[in-house]
DNA sequence: CCTTTTTTGTGACCTGATACTAATATTAGT
DNA sequence: ACTAATATTAGTATCAGGTCACAAAAAAGG
């Protein structure tokens, strides 16, 4: 059965949306309509043509693709470093940072705010996290700005290992400690029989 | 000055890569050569027309975006649960979770694998890290699979909060640690003055 | 100087669109 | 039942950004 305009409409911009890469002729034998009367929908409805709508993806993912290589750098932006000493960091908490449910910050987040910080802050080509105590003193919502204070609190040259202090709030509130061993280079040799 | 065949092809594959969306037209103008020339370069040079770049880039982002939603949810891949006692989950190294420097996993993945597989365990609806302790033992390399075990040590239902240990090991070698305490609902309304 | 390669230009064609006009169905109103 | 309004379909012209094939001009190599 063929369905009215409205409907029509409606279900054509929830088809599009699901499949951006549908062209006009594959609408019209969907609908069982023209090609033109797609055409028409589509012009009522506002939405622009397959390759368009093609761009407008493809240009998300390099914008996407470029966020997420920034995330994966470092998790925050980097506001201040002072080598050995201390560093600053903010992380804006976004949607993808957030259970749904009750729209918290997920710990991991902030623990990688922390950790990446801790990376930075070291002045050292190689650094890995030894040891970590963290403790989660507030939650933290979505759209709330966390800033990250790092401070080392020790510096061992000959074991090439450093404690740094880690502080975090939301405004004057202070939502998460935590206490970072990080090492200098420990055995870079991959051991074979564990690569898969 | 004009360039070589050879070097204005290679020159065109990188030009290209970095922006796919350019057309053959604002290429010849870029390399002072007929529209033609461009084609013929790449055609020897294997390059497909913008469209075709164009759409490749979104089919990228499409399977991109279904993967970082996965990612999101749970870090890691549960393979079992048993609530509030054990839980097991899997995660393969890949190259977004390393340093590039020396291919060694960043440690707030493995936290955050731990972390994923803590919040799983507790068997209820609203459930936030309170603290934790950590301790990474050996490196973990790119393409090696993570198998983190949790434990759960303590169940307080009055004050509805538990500890929970965390074992990952990359086939018979422990190479992370963690005790979580975990929390089933802290203060959820949200402070208005913290929110920007 | 002549041959070969590289570059350029031309014309025909394709796809997925837009824009506009005209004709035909369908629906509602009286 | 007839008419007016609206919805749908059809057809044509045009465009952008490509495709292909072929011939001519320019550059390079011997």
């Amino acid at each position: 059965m063929k369905l009215k305009k409205k409907d029509r409409q409606d279900k054509l911009l929830q088809v599009i949306e699901e499949n951006p890469f549908i062209t006009d002729e594959e609408l019209a034998k969907l609908f069982q309509v023209s090609i033109q009367t797609i055409r028409l929908d589509r012009l009522g409805k506002n939405i622009p043509e397959a390759r368009e709508r093609i761009k407008k993806v493809a240009s998300q993912t390099l914008t996407a693709s470029v966020k997420s290589l920034q995330i994966d750098e470092v998790i925050g932006e980097i506001l201040d470093i002072s080598m050995n000493e201390t560093g600053l960091s903010l992380l804006e908490i976004e949607n993808e940072h957030v259970f749904s449910r009750n729209q918290i910050a997920r710990g991991h987040h902030l623990f990688a705010q922390a950790n990446s910080l801790c990376v930075a802050v070291i002045d050292a080509p190689i650094v890995v996290t030894k040891r970590a105590n963290v403790q989660y003193i507030q939650p933290v919502f979505l759209g709330q700005r966390v800033i990250a204070k790092a401070q080392v609190k020790m510096l061992d040259h000959e074991k090439d290992h450093s404690i740094i202090e880690v502080k975090s709030s939301v405004g004057s509130e202070i939502v998460f400690l935590g206490e970072f061993e990080m090492v200098k280079h420990i055995g870079t040799e991959r051991k074979n029989r564990n690569y898969v």
